[in-house]
RNA sequence: GUCCCGUUCGUCUAGAGGCCCAGGACACUGCCCUUUCACGGCGGCGACAGGGGUUCGAAUCCCCUACGGGACGCCA
């Protein structure tokens, strides 16, 4: 049985990085057939907020990625983990360490003086327990193998191998007697049964560690397969000063997640020439096989693209519903008239935007109310002579019928009838209704603004 | 500092020894379509990090160098 988890620590906002290491752990289990799992890793009681594990569910059912159980939490399953440190303690897998912060620091500051890596000396792996010095509680420290070489075979990466002689002996369980991470983790995904830890390059050499804890326990290891990070534009982490990274700035700033996925995908994934592929085309073409070993950039520019590719394909009602909601926070309210009209308009607005920001702020002009603001282009259109021939035209709309196809009729006769070309008629009309130089064909916003709607805004400004 | 990993157009990638004087996408750019802007169509620019091998033949295999990233916590 196949099995995935994704295991983001509620630290913070769910980062744009995490997310696509969800989606990958998704994809996998959906192509194979197996199981797709959430655990949060909520075991830094101090980090850890309630909003933040809100963020990460959140986030998750934003993006379609939904766990095929109930979220386990790692901070309920505490005694579990110091359970099986005892374990390794009883079977001389382990043993109690009695070294202080203090002395910790000295053997750390020591071997990075003498260029050796920072390392603990094992001082009291094979020492009498009874020299523990009194009122001292203990760590529980996993007795490495010292020589030999640990190997994991990453399904990314592949065989990937370190001398043990460069692995201390690291701490299972805190003075404290709660769990570190490290050794949590692997409790808990053998305890999940999870065969495949699919997860960011940045764990690659922790796992060395873990799969030594595996082989104490005597556990089979899952297989592993590290993913590369995401680097800023810049080549290095990601980070706040190169753009957005939260998903909730993302959908802030109008991405629609099913375009977010699919670029998350292809940031690190090839299959051919693919590049738009649907969630069902994702789940079928998904395999490790495709995840490349190299840290990607994130490109904003191809994002915008891709969301503009999604938000032409998208339901008119829905982004319609999108679009309202975003005016109202704006402070623009669009009501079921103005409603009806951005939803008659979509087709052609939808198709001039990229995000759904940009999508609402060609859409205000239709919910905003009579003396409409003009941009500075649209200002300039709207000279003395075009404001003249304007109240020409108006008469002549008045007696036509609003149908994009006679409107559109009508502006070539009056036109021609003028001895203007139809972009010298358009250009001002598009002006005077929207505001901007900038809209869906002249015919369809006529079309979608009613006769009263399109008179009245003429009215506004013809002279 | 030590260990681990990586390196094809500016960016994401295709490429599993001859199909590659390297293909697609974004970006940039020329033209076309056109009532604006987009969309769309047809072009252009643009890369195998460097050096050694192996081979009849290497982007693809091996080694070295350079550069980049990651990990080294009683954080996750």
């Amino acid at each position: 049985m196949i099995r995935t988890r994704f295991a983001p620590s509620p630290t913070g906002l769910l980062h744009i990085g995490n997310a696509r290491t969800g989606l990958f752990n998704f994809l996998f289990a959906r192509h194979t057939g197996g199981e797709f799992l959430l655990r949060i890793e909520d075991t830094d009681k101090a980090r850890g907020t309630e909003e933040a594990v809100q963020a990460i569910l959140d986030g998750m059912a934003w993006l379609g990625l939904t766990p095929d159980a109930p979220a386990v939490y790692q901070s309920t399953r505490a005694a579990r983990h110091a359970e099986v440190a005892h374990q390794l303690l009883a079977a001389g897998q382990a043993y109690r360490c009695y070294a202080s912060a203090e002395e910790l620091r000295i053997i750390r500051e020591a071997a990075i003086a003498e260029h050796r890596p920072p390392r603990y000396d094992g001082r009291w792996r094979d020492r009498n327990p009874a020299e523990a010095p009194a009122g001292v509680p203990p760590v529980i420290r996993l007795k490495a193998p010292a020589a030999g070489e640990t190997v994991v075979e990453d399904l990314v990466q592949g065989s990937v191998r370190v001398n043990n002689a460069e692995l201390d002996d690291m701490i299972i369980l805190r003075s404290d007697g709660t769990p570190t991470y490290l050794h949590a983790v692997v409790v808990d995904d053998h305890d999940m049964a999870i065969s495949h830890v699919i997860r960011g390059d940045d764990h690659l050499t922790n796992t060395f560690r873990q799969v030594q804890i595996y082989q104490a326990m005597g556990w089979a290891p899952p297989r592993f397969a590290h993913i590369p990070l995401i680097h800023g534009a810049d080549g290095a982490k990601l980070s706040k000063r190169h753009g957005a990274v939260s998903l909730l700035e993302f959908r802030e700033q109008g991405f629609l997640p099913e375009a977010l996925c699919n670029y998350l995908l292809r940031l690190g994934w090839g299959h051919g020439d693919a590049d738009v592929l649907g969630r069902d085309e994702q789940i079928a073409l998904f395999t490790l096989e495709g995840v490349g070993r190299a840290a990607s950039r994130m490109d904003y520019a191809k994002l915008t693209h891709m969301n503009g590719v999604y938000l032409r394909a998208a339901d008119d009602a829905q982004l319609t519903a999108e679009v309202v909601a975003r005016l109202a926070q704006s402070g623009v309210v669009a009501n079921s008239a103005a409603e009806a009209r951005i939803l008659a308009l979509m087709p052609g607005l939808k198709e001039r935007a990229k995000t759904l920001v940009e999508l609402t702020e060609a859409a205000a002009f239709l919910a905003r109310a009579v003396p409409l603001p003009f941009t500075a282009k649209a200002e300039a259109v709207l000279d003395g002579e075009a404001r003249v021939m304007l109240g020409r035209l108006a008469p002549a709309l008045a007696a036509t019928d609003f149908s994009a196809a006679a409107l559109d009729a009508a502006l070539r006769c009056f036109a021609e009838a003028e001895g203007l070309k139809l972009g010298q008629v358009a250009q001002p009309l598009r002006a005077a209704l929207t505001g901007s130089t900038v809209s869906p064909g002249i015919d369809a916003t006529l079309a979608a603004l009613g006769r009263e709607g399109s008179l009245a805004r003429l009215a506004a400004v013809a002279a």
